[in-house]
DNA sequence: CGTGTCATGTAATCAGTTACATGATTCA
DNA sequence: TGAATCATGTAACTGATTACATGACACG
């Protein structure tokens, strides 16, 4: 196992928080920082397996009845130095993808009314990630103060929110575009 | 060649414009909706093969002297109405995965000047979009004015643009705020 | 004389998701 | 009784990038 190029950094962070079972991580990843990341269990359990191979992290097995064992991985000092390492580095960008703008682009050859039930759908989504945020930070606020940690934190939040903002901002603005544009087009259906 | 998902929606929009060659499409590409979207020649080719395979698109190869012929694809009504039924489908979204908020949330492992020097590199690469960003626009202003794509091209840019704003906005601030961190940890060193 | 543009394509590799396999316990 | 939670993991697949192969011509 080889591969591997941000799953292992973000695996040395989240246990940089707090020793973790891959199941621990995905539900940790869920409830914080899903906004800006995701690790499917897929990429973990493999990882997790190799960066203790690689004494970057050490596992303790806890006994369970009618369960499967837990396996609680701790960072060691070399992880935490690797760690270092690669926030030192220059974060790369992912090629941007953005179906909704995609479609939105070529929405031209479809009814305005197309469009608009797109970004309808993508400011309820919106609404849903700001309330995740909102209880992220409540949540975080709190647990935080005095943490070193705490800024960093804070600072993706702000991130997270100025993000949504602007997306908002968009699709209400572009909504609103389209109707125009639909009335035009059911006026020269009227009286052609 | 079976896969393919979004690529070859893309690919029919883009030969919705005019008929183009892997070529013009990757040039396309790039010079006007790169903010958002991405294509690899490695995706193109193999993708045009398989539209004009399935009847999607046609294919016309004109000679050339002293360099590969150009083959240049063409949508046709088949095509067109299958990408009406994509424009249909809700689009989804890619998994975020933003390394910059992942270095960030974890920037407390490293000194703040670490953080500083990431935030300001994404901060001249938002310049640079922000000015592919306002010369598409120009350009496409005067090009489209009249045509029906118009208001939905014109759209996407500002879609563009408002990302950029708040993740302006995002880095500055954050800038600011770790400033002040570097500030408070070097007094401390001065006066413990 | 070297870099960029035009122009095609394939093979190797990779990062990552999804589906599958297993199974007890708790809660509505 | 059926869904959700806890808990591990692998295999298959897929979407996509990158490197490689080829080569003439124009421009500075």
């Amino acid at each position: 196992m080889s591969r591997m190029n941000k799953t292992k950094y973000s695996l040395l962070g989240l246990l940089s928080i707090r020793p973790m079972t891959g199941y621990d991580i995905k539900k940790y990843v869920e409830a914080s920082i899903n906004y800006f990341w995701n690790e499917s269990y897929g990429q973990i359990y493999p990882s997790l397996k190799y960066l203790s191979s690689e004494g970057l992290a050490t596992r303790e097995i806890e006994r369970q009845e009618s369960r499967p064992d837990r396996k609680v991985y701790s960072i060691t000092d070399r992880g935490r130095e690797v760690l270092r390492e690669s926030l030192t580095e220059t974060p790369e960008r992912q090629p941007p993808r953005d179906e909704l703008a995609l479609k939105t682009f070529f929405g031209h050859h479809v009814p305005p009314v197309i469009s608009i039930e797109h970004l309808e759908e993508e400011l309820a989504r919106l609404e849903e990630v700001g309330g995740y945020l909102e209880e992220v930070e409540r949540r975080l606020v709190e647990k935080l103060a005095g943490e070193e940690r705490g800024p960093y934190v804070l600072a993706t939040v702000r991130l997270g929110k100025y993000s949504v903002e602007a997306r908002v901002k968009w699709c209400r603005e572009t909504i609103e575009m389209l109707r125009g544009l639909e009335e035009a087009e059911e006026g020269e259906r009227r009286e052609p």
